[in-house]
DNA sequence: TATAAGGTGTTAGTGA
DNA sequence: TCACTAACACCTT
């Protein structure tokens, strides 16, 4: 079996005490938590009710005298244990504090009830906001995501080589602490512990619709469940499909890619056995499962006359599960910002869809169907179904295991549990990573208020309006077109800054009067030097595995299993190092701290401005730069040596070369440049031309002005290449007089980022064109793109769906042309002008 | 139960 | 009619 050979790897590490903890769920039937762990021997998941006896609580500020006294209805509360007196550091005070920690019987019973004790106490009460989950997680310190020995009833954490090698790369000689070391120890474990394969099925389904294109409601669950598809990591490949009158044609039972097809005449029977794969398997994986084919089975089982306790899908308000099995969402999971972005290097852009991002990531979509799902014949609905199937679990697959790879290093990272971590956003990762040192460390968690209390607010003043604080430092470009550009950027700018200015929230602004003179530059505050900042300590610790063991491994180690394990660790780290800045700035992160976010912004600045000093006084030329980086024209290696051995000695942050030019072009405008590289590549920023919406027939033009421009090496070269761009631009222009493109290639594709009745302040074009396609019947959502040309009607704009190509409006189209042409005409010293001179000569004459 | 701010460009809407 | 601002989408760091 192909699941054996691939853990066999491991196999030393894995034996058959060994587990993967995957997640912490609260059973109220039991009113304990219970641990689902993964055993990648059998391939089986285990569900160990708490071995601890963990009692969910919170903590007050009264005394338990004070609550007997005062607040008797918290003693005669239904879900009331007992009191007990903690010693707590509270780390804004710097000092430790005597809190009352109420226990209670039950998690609903602190808080999420009516009449809640946290409710009661409310001003009083603290960390009463945590899910009970999460406070085991913290409490037993057991990590989601960590292999663990399961022996009588007890579970302990298995241990996992670290060599010294990899130590001593992060701790220096002279901070050989004990802790220190022990700390760093504990966190490389996390990271170095082997990640087994994971058995798992994929699930989606197909509901009959008497409206083509209409998705039935769930709750509802009004139709038949007409195919159920199901792919497996171990080789299942299945169609499900139920038997209908109005369908001829053959009743095919296998298809050509080797996947079995099974009929059923019941669609009760249909789903007794789709339980019951949904029972053998310990993971299972969907797209957009917990809003749809979950909700949809379960409403639709019960309807057919199953009972509760018959049916293993459990709905939370949000999401939905199946019982004692891990369910992952793939559509929440890639819709996750913060994996598009830094994961995945915005690989897939329009996300969303199945579609567009297996195509993006796996180069293969969905089956392209023009008949309605419900009009399909069997051959045809099982391999339509299948493919979406296949796909899901592709997702997982791809690149070595990647994606399930990435999900394990989060949830350690994080101490996030599975369930979790598949369905929040970063913020509720750093929040978690956070809360778990708090409790480790016996720090209070702070309450929001609390925060802006002692920390006050933000002191600077953005440049945008509505921004909160002041931002980076972009400097003006010189226009123009430059030779041999070399561009220098500080690794990791806000992280570094974070680490080496010791930035926290209980740093930032601390109790201390004789830390009041440590300013931080820019801004009214100034920092800790008694105490290191926790979230500063976590933020460097994460940096310094990434820059000095993992990016170093990913590049070097000659193992390529090795070597793409070291990569996925890198970039799970990257996530956290890169998102921690922005957490402080957000209202919505329980440890919201504008200062901080303030003061890390303000030190960037500082950074920049004094490189940007530095660099004049070595006598270079600064064409351009943008928060952390410098486009330095024509500069001697040895000048290059100096400003980065003085950023290292002065700033304490690493300046490094961050790409050369053959040449640069910029028009003027900030955040807006074309680079070639030596070897011809392009290195194009913030031009229209690259524009997602930007129609079709524009975006040919830009990429044939561009390839003109690649290939120019010399400064002399540039005068030919002038003459070719006015030459085609000028074609383009009378191709779009005489009509000669298709509506396709004029269409603007805009999104849709709100729902179509919210636009009420104004009215865009693509809601305009959405509206119209809107009263034709097709139905509206957020996230759609629509795709729209520009007309000369009053309205000025029409749906694609319903325009004429006599219709366009070429003024506009000429404008756009304009625009983005001139982004680069203006860098080679050309005015559109000019060209629509030469147009007009050539129309007239 | 949305990490941040700084930009460019188009169009809608407003008030003199 | 015109100058200005707000709203919106998308991009860069």
């Amino acid at each position: 079996m192909e699941n054996m050979a691939e853990i066999s790897a491991d196999r030393e590490f894995f034996d058959d005490n060994t587990y993967i903890l995957l997640t912490v769920r609260y059973y109220g039937d039991r009113r304990k938590a219970a641990l689902l762990l993964y055993n990648p021997l059998t391939g089986g998941i285990e569900k160990i009710y708490d071995p601890y006896n963990h009692k969910p609580y919170f903590l007050t500020d009264l005394s338990p005298e004070e609550i007997v006294d005062r607040h008797s209805d918290i003693i005669l509360h239904r879900g009331f244990d007992h009191l007990e007196v903690v010693e707590k550091y509270h780390a804004l005070l710097d000092r430790k504090i005597s809190m009352t920690k109420i226990v209670a019987r039950d998690p609903l019973s602190v808080g999420g009830s009516r009449n809640s004790m946290r409710d009661i106490l409310r001003d009083h009460a603290w960390e009463a906001h945590i899910k009970y989950h999460n406070c085991y997680i913290y409490d037993t310190g057991l990590i989601p995501g960590m292999p663990y020995i399961v022996k009588n009833g007890q579970i302990i954490l298995k241990k996992v080589e670290v060599s010294d090698d990899l130590i001593k790369k992060i701790v220096h000689a002279g901070a050989k602490r004990e802790a220190f070391i022990k700390e760093i120890r504990e966190w490389l474990q996390l990271l170095q512990a082997p990640i087994p394969r994971f058995r798992r099925l994929a699930l989606d389904i197909e509901v009959f619709s008497p409206v083509p294109d209409r998705i039935p409601s769930p709750s509802e669950a009004k139709y038949e469940v007409i195919a159920v598809s199901l792919a497996a990591s171990d080789g299942l490949r299945k169609v499900l499909l139920l038997e209908r009158e109005e369908i001829g044609g053959e009743k095919v039972t296998n298809l050509d890619n080797g996947v079995e097809v099974e009929y059923f005449n019941d669609e009760h029977v249909l789903f007794k056995k789709v339980f019951y794969y949904l029972e053998r398997y310990p993971i299972i994986l969907t797209f957009n499962g917990d809003n749809f084919d979950l909700p949809y089975l379960k409403h639709r089982a019960t309807k057919l006359g199953f009972k509760e306790e018959e049916i293993p899908i459990v709905l939370g308000r949000d999401e939905a599960y199946v019982k004692d099995r891990i369910h992952v969402d793939l559509y929440r999971f890639f819709n996750n910002k913060a994996m598009q972005v830094y994961a995945f290097d915005n690989r897939y852009r329009e996300a969303r869809t199945l579609d567009t991002i297996s195509k993006a990531l796996l180069g293969e979509g969905k089956i392209e169907h023009l008949k309605a799902i419900s009009e399909m014949s069997y051959k045809e609905l099982a391999e339509y179904s299948f493919r979406d199937s296949e796909l899901t679990l592709k997702l997982t697959m791809f690149d070595d295991d990647l994606v399930m790879k990435l999900i394990i290093l989060l949830m350690r990272i994080s101490k996030t549990t599975i369930d979790d971590i598949t369905r929040t956003g970063i913020s509720a990762w750093i929040k978690n990573m956070l809360y778990f040192e708090h409790r480790k460390k016996n720090y209070l968690i702070p309450r929001p208020e609390e925060l802006t209390r002692y920390k006050g607010d933000t002191a600077t003043k953005a440049i945008i309006k509505g921004k909160k604080y002041l931002g980076a430092i972009v400097i003006d470009p010189i226009p123009g077109v430059f030779f041999n550009v070399t561009v220098l950027d500080f690794a990791s700018l806000y992280p570094s800054v974070i680490k080496q200015w010791n930035l926290s929230y209980e740093t930032v602004r601390c109790p201390h009067m004789d830390c009041r003179d440590n300013r931080i530059p820019g801004t009214p505050h100034w920092v800790c030097r008694k105490k290191v900042g926790l979230s500063s300590f976590i933020v460097g610790l994460l940096r310094d595995f990434r820059v000095y063991i993992y990016k170093v491994l990913a590049k070097k180690e000659p193992d390529l299993r090795l070597r793409r394990q070291y990569d996925v660790v890198q970039r799970a780290l990257k996530v956290f190092i890169n998102a921690s800045y922005g957490v402080f700035g957000a209202e919505t992160f329980p440890l919201y701290c504008p200062p901080v976010a303030e003061s890390t912004t303000a030190l960037g600045r500082h950074a920049i401005i004094s490189s940007l000093k530095k660099a004049t006084e070595l006598n270079l030329v600064i064409l351009y730069g943008d928060t952390d980086s410098l486009f330095i024209w024509n500069p001697s290696p040895e000048q290059i040596n100096r400003l980065i051995e003085w950023s290292e000695k002065k700033l304490g942050i690493d300046l490094d070369i961050d790409k050369r030019y053959k040449w640069v072009a910029f028009s003027g405008r900030k955040k807006n440049y074309l680079g070639i590289y030596p070897d011809g590549r392009v290195d194009i920023k913030g031009l229209v031309g690259k524009k997602r919406n930007t129609p079709e027939f524009v975006k040919q033009l830009f990429s044939n002005i561009i390839s003109i421009l690649s290939k120019v090496n010399r400064i002399e070269q540039l005068d030919r290449a002038r003459d070719d761009i006015r030459k085609i631009t000028h074609e383009n222009y009378l191709k779009l007089r005489n009509r000669l493109f298709t509506l396709d290639e004029l269409a603007f594709r805009v999104t849709l980022t709100k729902s179509l009745n919210s636009y009420i302040k104004t009215t865009p074009q693509h809601v305009k064109a959405a509206r119209q396609l809107e009263k034709f019947g097709k139905r509206i959502e957020v996230g759609d793109v629509i795709s729209f040309v520009k007309t000369r009607d009053t309205e000025g704009v029409k749906a694609i769906q319903l325009a004429r190509i006599d219709e366009i409006d070429d003024e506009k189209y000429l404008e756009y042309i304009r625009t983005t042409t001139e982004q680069i005409l203006e860098a080679l010293g050309i005015h559109f002008d000019e060209i629509m001179g030469y147009v007009q000569t050539k129309i007239f004459s």
